[in-house]
RNA sequence: GUCCCCAUCGUCUAGAGGCCUAGGACACCGCCCUUUCACGGCGAUAACCGGGGUUCGACUCCCCGUGGGGACGCCA
């Protein structure tokens, strides 16, 4: 049985990276039929939030990844943990050390100084033969691995291919600090283990930390699984993503008005490719996903690309359900959707020409809100030619039969009668309208208005 | 500094030694449609980091270089 993780630390909301190993891990797990499972690394009391492990779980739930198991907490587990400790202890796989913090800074800092890799350098290590210094009295100890010295590491990574590492570059990892509480490290080799992982899907930056879990593991005499490095997503600048792009955060995405559909598909295409498919729905990315195609390099976020791919999200709903969607975001805009046309029509005039909920929103609030147009704008297009054909038009505006077709005939009759061109007419119309240049054919804009409203709007400026 | 990883159009990518005159998508540019702007349609520009091998033949395999990234915590 497939069993796969995602296992974030809380200390800060799911952003893209996060969310692009969830949705691989959930789509490897779904595709053979296996399980994915949460787990919250939480070890670190400092930095864990309740608030982040809400954000991290929202996040989730936005982009439709349940896990089939937990949400799985490490702080739960600690009893677990202690009770490795001790047997690894006395079993000789790992050992005390007294070493303090401020020795172990001045060591890295020679070392560095040398040029040298800084690492521990084994003063507490146990060796046949070797004595071992007094431990000083009423200092706590941290425990630390004792991992081989000689030979090499090396798995065949699903994404990378094979990677070694010789023992010689691995130091021995502090394991338990002096509270007596477990590392990062040691907490998931033995949550991993227990939790029967049998594919570690995680970011590349772990990679450095694999084969350190691997000796662990097999310290402990279990079989390691099978790890996944999936490469980093940078930022649109190529840059390390980070605040200054201001989308880190999913739910960000969310409040810019992205569907979740948009974003796991362009996340898909984010180091994985199946042939030129570039739209596929969640269901076939399950079918299709594999780690075998993935890439091995870097990717950049392309917004662009994203918009393209919401937008085409976004046309393809039912006008229907968009409008429900995005009716709570035209409340807060301060719209009136009693006072106003039939949202979904609205929405069908209008999907075209956005790319994200927000935008539509904000486009649509010119029927359900006060207009007002920016008076330059008037001065601009609403000159002495274009103002008596507006007078026509808008009386006979009165008691025109009230559809698109009509309204557009009612146009170019007014525009023959004056020997004016469309332009000098829609225009104006657009400006007076809408307090925007540009808008669909005014026509359709105006048979959506409604009479009332659009006569009113017309004549308030002319 | 040491170790590890990566390297095809601006960006995401296809490419499993001959299928490559290197394909698709986004963006950009041009044209068409047109009532402005979109949408849509058509078209164009645009890439195998460099050098050595291996091979009858390298975008594909190997080595070196260069460039980029990551890791070196009693953080995760």
């Amino acid at each position: 049985m497939i069993r796969t993780r995602f296992a974030p630390s809380p200390t800060g909301y799911l952003h893209i990276g996060g969310a692009r190993t969830a949705l691989f891990s959930w789509a490897y797990a779904r595709h053979h039929g296996g399980q994915f499972i949460l787990r919250i690394e939480d070890t670190d009391l400092e930095r864990s939030t309740p608030e982040a492990v809400a954000a991290i779980l929202d996040g989730m739930r936005w982009l439709g990844l349940d896990p089939d198991e937990g949400p799985f907490y490490q702080t739960r587990r600690m009893d677990r943990y202690k009770a490795v400790i001790q047997e690894m202890l006395a079993a000789g796989t790992a050992y005390r050390c007294y070493m303090s913090p401020e020795e172990l800074n001045a060591l890295r800092d020679r070392q560095r100084a040398r040029g040298e890799k800084p690492r521990y350098d084994g003063s507490w290590r146990p060796e046949p033969g070797k004595t071992l210094p007094e431990p000083p009295s009423g200092v706590a100890s941290a425990i630390r691995f004792k991992n081989p010295r000689d030979g090499v590491v090396a798995w065949n990574d699903l994404v990378k291919g094979t990677i070694e590492f010789a023992n010689g570059e691995l130091d021995d990892l502090v394991i338990a600090r002096a509270d007596g509480t477990p590392t990062y490290n040691f907490c998931v080799v033995v949550d991993d283990w227990d939790m029967g992982i049998t594919q570690v899907i995680r970011g590349d930056d772990h990679v450095n930390n694999t084969p350190r879990q691997i000796n662990i593991l097999r310290a402990l005499g279990a079989t390691p699984p099978q790890y996944a490095h999936l490469s980093m997503i940078n930022g649109p600048d190529g840059l390390k993503f980070s605040k200054r792009h201001g989308a880190v955060s999913v739910m960000q995405y969310d409040d810019d008005g992205f569907l979740p559909e948009a974003v796991i598909n362009y996340l898909a295409r984010l180091g994985w490719a199946h042939g030129d498919d570039e739209i596929f729905s969640r269901e076939q990315f399950v079918q299709w996903f594999d780690l075998t195609r993935v890439t091995p390099s870097a990717a950049q976020f392309n917004t662009e690309k994203l918009r393209w791919l919401n937008q085409h999200y976004m046309k393809a709903l039912p006008a229907a359900d968009l409008a429900a969607r995005i009716a709570p975001r035209l409340v807060a805009l301060g719209a009136n959707l009693a006072d106003g046309p039939d949202l979904a029509q609205a929405v069908a005039l209008y999907v075209d020409r956005v790319n994200t909920l927000k935008a539509l929103a904000e486009a649509l609030l010119v029927f359900y809100a006060d207009v007002r147009p920016a008076p330059e704008l008037v001065r601009q297009y609403l000159d002495d030619e274009a103002r008596p054909a507006l007078a026509d038009f808008t009386q006979k505006l009165a008691d025109v039969p009230w559809n698109a077709a009509a309204i557009g005939a009612l146009l170019k009759e007014t525009l023959e009668a004056r020997q004016l061109r469309m332009p000098r007419l829609a225009m104006p119309l657009r400006v007076l309208l809408t307090g925007q240049t540009k808008t669909p054919s005014v026509d359709v804009l105006i048979a959506l208005m409604g009479r009332a409203r659009a006569r009113q709007r017309i004549q308030a400026a002319n």
